[in-house]
DNA sequence: CCATCTTTGTGCACGCGTTCACAAAGGCAT
DNA sequence: ATGCCTTTGTGAACGCGTGCACAAAGATGG
């Protein structure tokens, strides 16, 4: 999961809860693909089954936009996509502009899952001048001197942030300066934003650190009593050897 | 934030809860820059404010590793990195392989962050044979071929997924055959897998649709009466264009 | 038109996570 | 040594989210 949002302690916004909300996309998906095969009506526990979901949950769910199914039958495929697109806000385009062009950035334009869904790439920028005008997946990336203008320009609100971390903060803020109130943000920091900016995060070694810790806890059990595990060794104190990470993230390299 | 575990209805592992073991490398990354500035105690109050929480949340979420804390004075920066990096199993090297080198996967090649982190990228896999050979971040790609070999030769527990949406499924498969029992997944994909497996998801489009809800909201408070909103179109039925996404993926464009 | 069967929608209880608020604990100055 | 001041650690209350279990609703077949 990409980590979570920031701020607001899980505001029900309009009655539905921040949880179904995060479901929502899921059960877009599926359906979609439903809608694909023209499955033309689908039992709440076969999307439940295809949501990766209990079928108990999806349904509560549902019952919090209306009641859009039907009894005995299910739900009618074609119009519940429609539903919770426009839940979600998807019959509008988005546009949105990628700051920070390096690999991670370049492999987000490329995403094809953006422009599919009412996500449309207004631009690229990047603080690099070399980089400026060459296009990648074609579109030309532009200078950071430009991030106001093109903001306004384009009416952009959704800003999605790659860049190393060191910066992503004073980008943030020009973001938003300029108009935008809602960020996706990859940079491996904390950014503090005003009231009424939504901030999600992802963070990808947070989430391999979550992967190993319980990759640790199953090795553990196995080998229960091996040793060098319920021992805490008491070293306190201690200068631990640090070495600056490459994109300005800070490695945790322990002295043991 | 990748958007969350599957399964596994929050088992609290060895007496951590799960929401606790998310936080702790949030914690970890404050107290390493920290660690940088040669700081050598920190408050509850100023590492909660660099770590984007509540400070009693800390609190708590430190209590459940022990008292490592002194009253009146706060937290040894060094001795919590020690600590918490024990707990989250970083203190060992784990290596990682990586299946399909896209862009995506390219960009996760050369993140600093895993490297940094105790995580070493062990192999890089691609299924396109064209690219077998070629290097990705100084590792040559090798062929899906040779999946099987390269987990067991080198131990692999923890797989990065970021294939195609209609590949993952399989190439989880395969991963969990050969001993992988935690996966990173980056396919817009639910994966199904065996009790045991661990499956992290981070997905792009979600976290992008949770936005346009939020930001929907927004301008929807604001101008409160603008009609077009909380009259619902009553079409029912009706056939949805769809086209096919580049990655595999399905586009969720609405008829209207 | 009635009986039966399927599937939704939801009332309810339970557990996890968050937050408040405060007592206990330790440092520090006098 | 003693008292004050700071900060931790946690008991307790609350709210959100989840899942069970069932009644109501509707379709379907005779």
């Amino acid at each position: 999961m990409a980590t979570g949002r920031t701020h607001r302690p899980a505001t029900r916004s309009r009655g539905i809860p921040e949880a179904t909300v995060a479901r929502l996309p899921l059960y877009l998906r599926a359906l979609t693909a439903l809608s694909e095969r023209s499955v033309p009506t689908v039992s709440s526990e076969e999307l439940a089954a295809a949501a990766g979901v209990n079928s108990a949950k999806l349904r509560k769910d549902f019952s919090y936009l209306g009641s859009y199914g039907t009894r005995g039958v299910g739900y009618d495929v074609e119009y519940l996509v429609y539903q919770i697109s426009r839940e979600l806000g998807l019959t509008q385009d988005w546009p949105v502009v990628i700051v920070g062009i390096g690999n991670l950035g370049a492999a987000l334009a490329n995403y094809g899952g953006f422009a599919s869904r009412g996500f449309r790439v207004a631009a690229l920028i990047d603080a690099d001048p070399a980089m400026a005008g060459k296009p990648v997946a074609g579109i030309p990336v532009q200078h950071t001197d430009e991030l106001e203008k093109i903001i306004k320009d384009n009416g952009v609100s959704i800003g999605v942030i790659a860049t190393p971390a060191g910066a992503a903060q004073q980008v943030s803020e020009r973001l938003i300066a300029a108009g935008v109130t809602s960020i996706l943000n990859f940079a491996p920091t904390v950014l503090s934003v005003p009231e009424g900016v939504d901030v999600r995060k992802v963070d990808l070694s947070i989430e391999l650190q979550i992967l190993a810790f319980h990759e640790q806890r199953k090795a553990g059990e196995e080998a229960a009593g091996a040793g060098a595990d319920v021992s805490p060794p008491p070293l306190r104190g201690g200068a631990a050897t640090n070495r600056k990470g490459p994109d300005g993230d800070v490695p945790a390299v322990m002295p043991a």
